[in-house]
RNA sequence: GCGAGGGUGGCAGAGCUGGUCAAAUGCGCAGGACUUAAGAUCCUGUCUCUUAGUGAGUUCGAGGGUUCGAAUCCCUUCCCUCGCACCA
């Protein structure tokens, strides 16, 4: 049968006999998932069936070993491409999703994958989103959603805002060649820093990988340090600083050039020079401001330092950042490099207040000094440790009430606000009477009467725009703006558990019995986006009592990228990407899916090569035709020795994920097949192939005799009685005796070997041998002797006496092979067409007269 | 600049809890078998020298070190890839 209709075949029945949809049973669960993807028109590329065949191996494998398998898929159909495709095409944006969500269907049953299509989740579904919409209100209730005016990143590309994780080195995450702007706008956030502490905390996440939980940490930015409070004009203004040993070096603060209270510093005579200032930085792109020189201007305030009362300057400038720590800076010059610059450059003074040794130095610093050292010029602090005097000094400031110990995250709150269409619309009301009001009459859908075009199109709906206030039904204004899609995905993992309830979000039951993820897997580029919101929203719905668990998943794994043939990334531009229908079409999905993991380990990147394609599709129709001709006969010890063997190794190796080493193993067992195998082999070995390549898996299974699928058939015990290394050492002798008697062949040119002498040497002693008698006596592998040796006077030869050992080891397993009650099972192992005589040599001399070794033969032709 | 990962044979890619490693497997290449022929399939070879089998030498970015012994451990250095880039 044809391989597409082979897999046609099976995709049916697996469909008919909902195999894989799933409910709570006895069996242990296992939940894994792939990140859903995003439905582009232009439908599944490698990267998708990459990522789904890496799960899907796992899931067969899990389903086989006795798990309760849970492998969903869902849509995360929100999001400015469709909006963009949508006005492109003259279409809705939901049509647009619509049709693309069915290609993507289509493709996906084609890869023969294991979902359970019961529980598809589709974001841009008011079903769905009616829930987004409700953990809304409810992080509303709790303060966790709310407004407020900043400064925020502004893509001109796609007319919206953008979350602080979306921006990339001064870019949009979308569009590569996009500089991001500031604006001051009002928006809606998410107070992802109320959970900074606990996300910070990767104990429960251990078995992420280690580059995700890096660059996590690295994005939340957890630092200690001391708030430090300064006197500008009468009024307090908080200082966050890391480095309070310093506190004494102060000579001027600098205020970040964005903050909103600038202007209250600002004296009149200096007002319009620092406008002009503000007005320059807010010109610029963010990208431009990474390149700008440290550049600040005078307020024309000063401000007190808490501990001596000195007046410092105070500046505003474009290198602090107006949302981390409190928007000031303390500058010590002496001890930052960045506040040492700004010093040189508008001639402020330095004051040294940190040296190495302890004693003032005489030069003029360079540079700033920023290594640990001993405070001097700090009065009652002087001689003090750096370290020490950190403590110090904060206990000080707190004792005078000046500041105190605190803790800084570099992660900000959320900003989900998009001024876009196709999101899920945010449920607030602007009453003229009540203000804000929260509309819980969800789901509030997304209005079909909208234009799209300039600005955002949601402002075009009158009937969405205009409502009544919930509160006193007065006239009101419904919010324009939309959440950003990466809400969607922030708990799309938990609606699988109860996809159809239309009660509530999700059984609680139901979703604590599946969750958390076992294993998710998808690209380590969501490091900082998803992953962080995802870890957020467990949180927050853990603590409405809604999950009895911490994190979602327990176990991460990013897959490596495809790149093309040219080793480049794919793109439609370049011309190197591959279409998946077109490959399944030419080589099917089992083959596709083989490939796939067969290259290289599933995490590491790899080229596109259409000639690895097509070595597995060749392997495939090998095996194919194999089972079409293979006699099901007796086992034989040897071949059960190599069926358990493998079974042994490819069982480890894919709970490992090492899937192209599994799949080698497969291979050369494979290979080691004849015309005749027992069935109990060869249905270990279809159900080996299964996870690989299920579609052609069940077809042998069938041939073999069986009913049922063998997707569902429990994965083969290894009997390590059955496993004996010295069938492998047979193979290996057996195989170089022909190939040592080929190339006699070849060298003396006879093209046909009438009679054959084989001389046997199994016996062979070294001189060594007798020393080492004692500490071979019980032993099979070389390495174990080692320790030994080493042990011993005998260490000298430590070199010598490995390059032998290995060989006195054989000679101890040849006899067993190689012996004269064997002569039979060689002369039928070796089976040449010619007359064979064996001789034995008994002990060394003869041996070495007749130049045998063993495990090489001596070999005379005739 | 900081952080992470990596550099293995013509290529891809194993090996990296030190010893049976001249290094799995696949691709490519060469030779052979089969075939009218091609394809497919099968066999053999594929670092260098040498021997009939065998042995010897030089290899795992470069240079040192530890060790009886290193692709594997340590240090230095070069190169590549990817993240963060003014976080006070």
């Amino acid at each position: 049968m044809e391989i597409k209709n082979i897999e046609s075949k099976w995709q049916k029945k697996w469909e008919e006999s909902k195999l894989f949809e799933v409910e709570k049973n006895e069996k242990p669960k296992f939940y894994v998932l792939e990140m859903f993807p995003y439905p582009s028109g232009s439908g599944l590329h490698v990267g998708h069936a990459f990522n789904y065949t890496i799960g899907d191996t796992i899931a067969r494998f899990k389903l086989m070993n006795g798990f309760n398998v849970l492998h969903p898929m869902g849509y995360d159909s929100f999001g400015l491409p469709a909006e963009n495709a949508a006005i492109k095409e003259g279409t809705h944006p939901d049509k647009y999703t619509q049709k693309s969500i069915k290609n993507f269907i289509l493709q996906q049953k084609r890869l023969g994958l294991t979902f359970d299509w019961s529980r598809m989740v589709i974001t841009s579904t008011p079903e769905f989103y009616k829930w987004d919409q409700w953990i809304f209100c409810e992080m509303y209730k709790k303060g966790l959603a709310y407004r407020k005016k900043s400064p925020i990143n502004w893509c001109p590309k796609c007319n919206t805002v953008l979350a602080n994780e979306q921006v990339q080195n001064g870019k949009c995450w979308r569009h590569e060649d996009t500089s991001v702007e500031i604006k001051h706008l009002t928006q809606w956030y998410f107070k992802t820093t109320q959970y900074a502490e606990e996300l910070n905390n990767q104990e429960k996440i251990q078995e992420w990988p280690e580059l995700v939980k890096k660059l996590q940490k690295n994005w939340i930015g957890k630092s200690y340090g001391s708030e430090v409070v300064f006197k500008i004009n009468d009024e307090d203004w908080k200082v966050f600083t890391t480095r309070p040993d310093t506190l004494m070096g102060v000579t001027f603060l600098v205020i970040s050039a964005q903050h909103t209270r600038l202007m209250d510093l600002v004296t009149k005579e200096n007002k319009d020079k620092v406008e002009k200032f503000v007005q320059k930085l807010t010109s610029v792109s963010e990208e431009e401001i990474d390149q700008l020189e440290k550049e600040g201007i005078f307020t024309g305030s000063y401000a007190v330092h808490p501990i001596t009362g000195e007046q410092v300057p105070v500046f505003a400038g474009n290198f602090v950042l107006a949302d981390y720590g409190c928007g000031m800076v303390m500058a010590v010059p002496a001890h930052d490099q960045r506040d040492f610059e700004f010093a040189k450059k508008y001639n402020i003074p330095m004051k040294v207040v940190i040296t190495a040794n302890g004693k003032q130095n005489i030069e003029e610093p360079k540079m700033a000094y920023t290594d640990a050292g001993v405070l001097v010029n700090s009065g009652k602090f002087d001689g003090l440790d750096n370290i020490k005097a950190k403590e110090e000094i904060t206990k000080e400031l707190e004792k005078i009430n000046k500041g105190n110990k605190t803790v800084n995250f570099k992660l900000r709150d959320w900003l989900i606000s998009r001024q876009r269409y196709w999101g899920t619309p945010i449920p607030i009301i602007y009453c003229e009477r009540c203000g804000e009001v929260l509309d819980e009459n969800l789901p509030i859908t997304l209005p079909m009467d909208v234009k799209f075009g300039e600005g955002n199109p949601l402002t075009t709906s009158e009937s969405f725009v205009n409502v009544k206030c919930p509160k006193c039904n007065s006239d009101a204004k419904r919010e324009t703006d939309t959440m950003d899609t990466f809400v969607n995905s922030s708990w799309y993992n938990l609606r699988y558990a109860d996809a159809n309830n239309s009660n509530e979000i999700f059984d609680k039951d139901k979703v604590n019995y599946w969750n958390p993820i076992d294993l998710y897997i998808g690209g380590k580029e969501h490091a900082c986006m998803h992953l962080i919101y995802v870890r957020f929203y467990t949180k927050f719905l853990r603590d409405l009592g809604l999950l009895n668990f911490d994190e979602p998943a327990i176990k991460m794994f990013n897959q490596g990228m495809i790149q093309g043939a040219d080793g480049n990334k794919m793109s439609k531009s370049k011309g190197n990407t591959v279409d998946v229908t077109e490959i399944i079409d030419r080589c099917g999905s089992d083959a596709l899916r083989m490939y796939l993991v067969s290259v290289a380990g599933p995490e590491s990147d790899f080229n596109w090569n259409d000639r690895g394609l097509d070595s597995i599709a060749k392997f495939l129709n090998k095996v194919q035709d194999y089972f079409e001709k293979v006699k099901v006969g007796n086992s034989q010890a040897k071949k059960d020795h190599k069926v358990h063997s493998t079974l042994k190794d490819v069982t480890v190796l894919i709970e490992k994920m090492r899937f192209n080493l599994a799949i080698i193993k497969l291979r050369e067992l494979f290979d080691y097949f004849g015309e005749e195998e027992s069935k109990e082999n060869l249905e270990i070995f279809v159900k080996m192939l299964s996870p690989f390549c299920p579609h052609l898996a069940e077809e042998f299974w069938e041939k073999l005799g069986n009913k049922e699928f063998v997707s569902n058939a429990s994965w083969p015990k290894v009997i390590e009685s059955k496993i004996n290394s010295e069938f492998d050492f047979e193979d290996k002798y057996v195989a170089s005796i022909k190939s040592d008697i080929e190339s006699v062949k070849n060298l003396v040119k006879i093209e046909k070997i009438t009679s054959l002498k084989l001389i046997i040497a199994h016996k062979w002693k070294y001189d060594l041998y007798s020393m080492l008698k004692e500490s071979l006596a019980e032993v099979s592998n070389p390495a174990e002797i080692i320790p030994r040796i080493m042990n011993s006077e005998l260490k000298q030869y430590g070199q010598e006496i490995m390059k032998i050992v290995p060989k006195i080891v054989k000679t101890k397993t040849v006899p067993d092979f190689v012996s004269r009650d064997k002569e039979e099972n060689i002369l039928k192992q070796l089976n040449l067409d010619c007359k064979v005589e064996i001789i034995f040599a008994e002990d060394s001399q003869e041996a070495k007269a007749k130049n045998a070794m063993p495990g090489k033969p001596s070999i005379l032709i005739k």
